[in-house]
DNA sequence: AGATATTTGTTCGTATGTATT
DNA sequence: TAATACATACGAACAAATATC
């Protein structure tokens, strides 16, 4: 295709239309109606153009007497499932992720512990005292993983930095998928040398501390790196998927 | 809207289909018509399902006899577009940027110095000859940010961790706007520190020395980020538009 | 070079679904 | 309940791009 569609061009006019004005989420946009007889073309250009606003998370669109094209603020689930689309060709493997991991959880460890407020400290501890429990069955092995991982998420969106945020929010998912394609090791003391790091982080967090939260939430990365070293490096991705309920899904005829 | 869209589910499917038949990039879908028939709907419902993945960058679509719909790999330009399209409405300081910035840069500079191969190291040396140049002129000033911050891409686009690659990638795009937004500073020494800088880490990448490297990264880093702590906080963030031709653009009527 | 076939791109008319009044 | 305003969906036709012959 030499020249660009004409719902990219009308998509970028209405993107230059949003900075240009100053539109802010909530504000709503023209009718598709008005649309067409503004940019002079017909219905299906105009629903393209929306359609890849929609996608990009820009503007959100409803039916009915009120409703219409909204701008909208693109949302954390819409550009983590972006960045997962982003790396399913890619390869990674999770040593890569530990990597990334090492130099950016402590930084949001000390960042937490210079910002965070009650609240956030009461879940902190409330997800530390959940990692209390036995581990006795696989079960068990799982579900504190997925406690220890929640630890991490509480400070992801702890964070004000939204930059921080989303990085830490994506290596958790990316560390999420590392954890379910491994086989349960029967590796239990890794288990209880988690909890005892969360304690400690959590700690130097609650004091304020800052060098502390920093340099212990490192030796906990590289603890558990070191841990994992020697399980499976690749990392099975897949494609998230808009509409979560299967039966919709499986409503449609199967493609050969 | 209650139900998901006819469009969002067929592209739900698709992506299905993509994962459990281990599509490549290259691999062709089948043609509108055919998808109408499979999944019997409208032919507009099947072109807003490919429209989706078109814009998630999971597919690119030509015209012609050979044409049709193809499985791609989502570019970094279309990731990095994303990123921005998100950070859009957050208002991310220049503060927070450095605060994420000197967390995963040394890591950078540790990851290229153990794997940097001579075609890399070529381009770094030819990047830190270009910034000798003198600095007079507003002109010469802004030319020599932009070799600045092209030193930082070159590691970026070195690293084979895509994901620190990625991270570091926008991270400089977004470095790039807080630079065009400042007024120059007449602050020559910083131009010549960090030259001065980027000498020094390039000779400890040539050498393999992988602490000095993260060191000398970090401290440059650190310095940057006090130089600049003075001058204006917000950084100017706008919309990325795929079609640059400003003539296209214009063509279009204008909106109220 | 020109004709032609194939596939996407675009338009229009019409009908349906949805949410407010 | 009925009228409305809007998005959603279908189908047929035509235009444009790009291969092959």
């Amino acid at each position: 295709m030499r020249f660009p569609k004409r719902g990219d061009l009308i998509a970028d006019s209405i993107k230059q239309w949003i900075v240009r004005d100053k539109m802010r989420p909530g504000d709503r946009l023209p009718s598709e109606k008005q649309l067409t007889e503004k940019y002079q073309v017909g219905k299906a250009s105009v629903r393209e153009a929306l359609k890849s606003l929609e996608v990009q998370g820009l503007i959100r669109t409803t039916t009915g007497p009120t409703g219409g094209s909204f701008i909208a603020e693109v949302t954390e689930a819409r550009i983590l499932n972006h960045l997962q689309s982003y790396f399913f060709f890619k390869d990674v493997t999770a040593t890569q992720v530990y990597e990334v991991r090492r130099s950016v959880e402590p930084t949001l460890a000390r960042h937490i512990a210079e910002i965070a407020d009650a609240p956030l400290l009461r879940k902190l501890a409330d997800n530390v005292q959940a990692s209390q429990g036995a581990v006795q069955t696989r079960e068990d092995w799982q579900r504190q993983q997925q406690i220890h991982i929640e630890f991490h998420d509480l400070l992801a969106d702890g964070a004000t930095n939204p930059m921080l945020c989303i990085h830490c929010k994506f290596i958790n998912r990316t560390i999420r998928h590392i954890v379910r394609s491994r086989e349960s090791p029967q590796q239990r003391d890794i288990i209880t040398a988690n909890r005892i790091w969360h304690e400690k982080i959590y700690e130097a967090i609650a004091k304020r501390n800052l060098n502390a939260a920093e340099s212990l939430m490192r030796e906990h990365i590289v603890e558990l790196d070191d841990a994992y070293k020697v399980s499976k490096p690749q990392l099975t991705n897949h494609l998230h998927l808009e509409t979560q309920d299967p039966d919709r899904l499986s409503a449609l005829p199967e493609l050969p």
